[in-house]
DNA sequence: TCGATATTCAACCATACGGTTTACTATCGA
DNA sequence: TCGATAGTAAACCGTATGGTTGAATATCGA
């Protein structure tokens, strides 16, 4: 899971998830809208892949980048794990907003 | 968000959330199962807060630290975007499980 | 066949990160 | 008051990270 959040920390990477959740891309698909080398976005989706987020599926000299999010199953169950801690504050703010309804 | 996700990438700083989930802790006593330094737990807090995702309270010699666990909600709308990436699978495993059924 | 295209390998650089140690400040308790 | 306790500050170390460049490999198209 230190793989998958990891990953995510970075702008680019969430950024390519992203794009890659319309469809699969190439890498130079991929690095086209960004400010730098192909090498970097090429190691940028190698980290994913170690992650476990893309798999790469190499045709012909392209290599084509597939989403594969249920890796990100583990890091959506392990925050939900907290989501009482922000309910339990939209419910008290949902309390105030009630009573004053009531008082007014 | 880079933050969040950054800081969840590292175990011991899940592990302060986890425990700090069942209340609020002192450096000392979230230092006190790790096998690192004081000042390491120190830092980890630091980061944590820097993300936002916990507060620290000044109460004496000691400072206690809570969970403000808000943070996450961004983190988790987020991931909560590609759901239907691994529900589909399961789906698709759903149908193949079904049909399985019905012809044997 | 040959040049262009797509990607990776390898080396390198600057900075960030996880950790330590030592020294310091501040508070508690006897 | 004085020692013990709680935490932070600052400097340092090794390694990882995000990025670059230049050369190498493999495939496509004419």
């Amino acid at each position: 899971m230190d793989a998958v959040f990891s990953s995510l920390g970075d702008p680019t990477r969430r950024g390519i998830l992203a794009r890659l959740s319309e469809g699969a891309l190439s890498i130079s698909e991929l690095a086209a809208p960004y400010d730098m080398t192909l090498m970097a976005v090429s190691k940028h989706v190698s980290v994913l892949e170690g992650a476990g987020l893309v798999t790469k599926e190499k045709r012909g000299r392209a290599a084509y980048v597939h989403l594969k999010a249920e890796s990100l199953r583990s890091a959506a169950t392990w925050i939900a794990h907290y989501h009482r801690f922000w309910e339990d504050g939209l419910d008290a703010l949902g309390d105030v907003l009630n009573r004053m309804r009531e008082d007014g």
